[in-house]
DNA sequence: GCAAATATAATAGCATTACTATCATATATG
DNA sequence: CATATATGATAGTAATGCTATTATATTTGC
């Protein structure tokens, strides 16, 4: 994914940070390397240095959003018993935005969330899935989607979709706050109230009843 | 959208057919018109005066199938009076792979569907959405999803979310058969079976009931 | 049937993108 | 203090995403 670990240095934690500001700015087709360059003031040569194209960039945000959203769950979900109230509150960290930035220092959580669900559906889209899948690309997505998708079986045992019915809802909520922020008639909320997280919690239950 | 309306002309149409399938073979990233140049044995100026940037013949082509859809829909549901019969035909031709091709003679139907289930997001999802939208590049799509839509508000009045429902089980399913293919772990379904559309279907009247 | 309009071909060119390579210098480590 | 490692500075290259120009076909309107 990276060809040298961008958190053991400056430069890699500059480069995660800046990217993340960067894509978030200009959207994913207009990010460069280049630009990046020059937004962190270091040659392009030593970005290339910590990942091969700007391509498994976006894989290595998308990865670590979904460790980091792995850890998320694991906090609201300890010392708690019921499952449905488990799985309750794992949709929550799933469908609502992401509000506050504290875990890590160079990374701002708040835009990394605005950029996963707006922009990875570009990092497992392409021609290259099998061989990215392959080498462990989408595993930490993988995790999550399928650590919930147990939930879902500890409450209905019979239930014959959980994979399905999660990549769903985490895909569905992220396409619908773009909608309502950009093509409104595809959704039915506007931008400021908070309907989105409600309605795919509504979906879950209702489907594994 | 187009500079010069492709079925116009032979041209055009070559352009059209041959992009389908070249989009198919190299997705969309990897597919240049440079590279269609050479398929079709035209300079790649000649290209350019039909569409101003690969992205806006990928509007085109979304837009194409959105009609042609547009215009299925009416087919499967014309003299059938129960709206939840309606309904029910009109999610299997949304959540469906298309299986023929014959209604216009330089679109292959079969890899266009294949093309918008995996690229259309690219459409959408890029800083110019805002722009786009004004000038009605996603008309098509939204008019089926508001379609679909007021069928669901025939069978329940009070349901609140249409729009959110119909677009979710488009992409979802899109994005389910993607999966089933590339990343299995995301869903539940090997590639053979059917059981994207039913699920769909399913969740559907769960939700509207 | 001819002039004018329109469509396409042929060719060139140019800034940007997505890299790769080389060599020098700074910094860390053992 | 030597050596390894990380970064900087600079150059270069093929492909991409266009625009421009001129020439040659083809269609159309009178």
């Amino acid at each position: 994914m990276y060809l040298k670990n961008p958190d053991t240095s400056e430069l890699g934690n500059s480069i995660i940070s800046n990217s993340i500001e960067l894509i978030d700015e200009l959207g994913f087709e207009k990010f460069t390397f280049k630009k990046l360059s020059i937004k962190i003031n270091s040659p392009e040569s030593s970005i290339y240095r910590y990942f091969k194209s700007k391509h498994t960039l976006l894989i290595y945000l998308t990865s670590w959003y979904w460790s980091w959203t792995d850890y998320r769950l694991v906090l609201t979900t300890i010392n708690i018993n019921s499952p449905k109230e488990k799985l309750k509150r794992s949709l929550n960290i799933l469908t609502e935005p992401v509000l506050e930035d504290k875990l890590v220092s160079y990374v701002n959580e708040v835009l990394l969330h605005k950029i996963i669900s707006t922009e990875s559906v570009k990092a497992y889209q392409t021609k290259d899935v099998d061989e990215e899948n392959k080498n462990g690309c989408f595993t930490t997505y993988k995790n999550v989607v399928n650590q919930i998708a147990n939930l879902i079986l500890e409450i209905n045992p019979t239930f014959k979709f959980p994979h399905m019915l999660i990549s769903t809802v985490v895909e569905g909520s992220h396409r619908q706050r773009y909608y309502s922020a950009h093509i409104p008639s595809l959704t039915d909320t506007k931008s400021n109230e908070d309907v989105i997280s409600k309605f795919y919690s509504e979906l879950v239950f209702k489907m594994i009843k």
